[in-house]
RNA sequence: GCCCCCAUCGUCUAGCCUGGCCUAGGACGCCGGCCUUUCACGCCGGAAACGCGGGUUCAAAUCCCGCUGGGGGUGCCA
């Protein structure tokens, strides 16, 4: 059976990245009727946070990337402790007594000297005696992997292809810090190969570690899980997304009104794409039929917010049920500190919801909706005056007390009255009420805002606009 | 520096494996037009790419080599 996981480190918000990285590995488990295990990487005590935790699983909840087992790795200590003596006593680890001063010396020298920097493996030599001698003097210690020599470690990446490393490229590695702690390379394959992880799905910086973790999977006689590398996702400038180019994480966007099956859909067509199809909107069921580790592309690609946005507003406007559409937009509009009656949000909703690209969007759009009062600027007092407006508002007003503007067709119809009882351009009847009503000259039709907004809030809006053209 | 990965419109990509159907397709964005009470939406149209140089072949975006360019890694981070 399929198994794949999803393994991020509890140091950050959930970036754009490692929730695609997410999201292939759950499509691939979802699509072979596999298992997908959410495991959360917090060896490293100083780095790790749990509000990060937190927020990383409310994220991926909020993606709907549901897993079906749970671990953290800071409650497995015991267990790294086990197989880490375990190779120590078959020899596959030595004890080493280099401080990090000296090893930040080494590192320096070999930089200066223009030559690549590996450890050099001294300790590895340590006679018994030497070793306790050591320890007797209270020095602490880090366990280091003997790295084979004379053989490069091959493996078949199910996205790049064959990819060859030497291992005496990057020298012995620690996996045991001398505070205890395992570290990555080493938890990851003991976690990987006891959790029956099938296919390890993750990004491309993690390629150099792949060798060394195959050393290990050997090395502890576990079976070797398939790999594949994801390209690194790129900011407008080609390098690697990151704080500098502005939102990279799921909860940036979320923040900024964009849904979760947009986010979803569009992480998805990032470095993937369907086959067979010019189609680009796919729900999740969707994908899960259809996804294919072969179907991914081997080069990075650059995150484009406005196709994001163009998703956002397919979702919003076509895609998502006028339920889910308020469930979305009650919190936004709530913030904004609109009182929001439920029923009146959703006829709002359903009439603009063709106008808006985001949740965010849609409250600045959705002003005049909401707000009590309408704002009036001079320059608009007086565009109003330079038209017969007084006459347009008044017949307006006498009009509906007598009609019902239930829907935008009744409101063009009162719009043409008016334009022919007065003998003016519809333009101006137009132009008039938009400003009375909203303040501005553009936005949702006058059409639409009249026949939704309640009835007493147009005509305390047109009364006070009368009331100012004296 | 060294190691690894990658290379089609500005961006995401199809085509590449299995050379000819490619006058290189789609999408976002951009430009123009239409619709229209404005802004959007929608519809129609347009500009826009095989990084360069060698090979192989009757034929190369597709195969091979080199160059250039980009990315990643080079931790007692993950």
């Amino acid at each position: 059976m399929v198994k794949t996981r999803f393994a991020p480190s509890p140091t950050g918000l959930l970036h754009l990245g490692n929730a695609r990285t997410a999201i292939f590995s759950y499509l691939f488990a979802r699509h072979h009727k596999g298992k997908f295990v959410l495991r959360i990487e917090d060896t490293d005590r100083e780095r790790s946070r749990k509000e990060y935790e937190k927020a990383l699983i409310e994220d991926l909840e909020w993606l709907r990337l549901e897993w079906d087992e749970f671990y953290r790795q800071s409650e497995r200590f015991p267990l790294y402790r086990e197989f880490a003596e375990r190779l120590l006593s078959e020899g596959y680890a030595y004890a080493c007594f280099c401080t990090p001063e000296e090893l930040e010396r080494e590192r320096k020298e070999a930089q200066a000297k223009g030559i690549a920097y590996r450890y050099s493996g001294k300790c590895r030599y340590l006679t018994k005696v030497q070793i306790e001698k050591l320890k007797t003097e209270g020095r602490t210690f880090t366990l280091r992997f003997k790295v084979p020599e004379g053989q490069s470690v091959v493996f078949e990446d199910l996205v790049k292809g064959y990819i060859s490393i030497n291992p005496e490229d990057f020298g012995d590695f620690v996996i045991i810090r001398s505070d205890g702690t395992p570290t990555y390379n080493f938890v990851v394959v003991v976690d990987d190969a006891l959790m029956g992880i099938t296919h390890v799905i993750r990004g491309e910086d993690h390629i150099p570690n792949t060798p060394k973790q195959i050393l290990i999977y050997k090395a502890l006689n576990f079976p070797v899980p398939k790999f594949a590398h994801l390209p690194v996702i790129l900011g407008r400038d080609r390098s690697k997304l990151s704080k500098r180019h502005g939102g990279v994480s799921v909860r940036y966007y979320r923040e900024r009104g964009f849904l979760p099956e947009a986010l979803f859909n569009y992480l998805c067509l990032l470095g993937w794409s369907p086959p067979n199809t010019e189609r680009e909107i796919f729900s999740k069921e969707e994908l899960i039929e259809i996804f294919d580790l072969k179907d991914v592309n081997s080069a990075p690609a650059v995150f484009d917010v406005d196709k994001l946005r163009w998703i956002n507003g397919v979702y919003i406007r076509e895609i998502l049920s006028v339920d889910k559409l308020v469930n979305y937009a009650y919190p936004f509009l709530k913030s904004a500190g609109y009182k929001v009656e439920e029923n009146y949000l959703k006829l709002v909703l359903e009439r603009t919801r063709d106008s808006y690209d985001t949740l965010e969007d849609m409250v600045k759009r959705l002003k005049p909706f909401f707000e009590e009062e309408v704002e009036i600027s001079q320059e608009m007092l007086s565009k109003l005056k330079q038209m017969r407006s007084k006459e347009i508002i008044e017949l307006f007003l006498k009009k509906l007390s007598v009609f019902k503007p239930d829907s935008p067709e009744t409101v063009k119809d009162l719009a043409r009255k008016v334009t022919k009882e007065l003998g003016v351009k519809p333009k101006e009847v137009w132009h008039t009420l938009r400003i009375a009503l909203t303040g501005r000259l553009e936005g949702i039709g006058v059409d639409i805002l009249l026949s939704t907004l309640p009835r007493e809030r147009v005509e305390n809006r047109l009364k006070y606009i009368l009331s100012l053209l004296g």
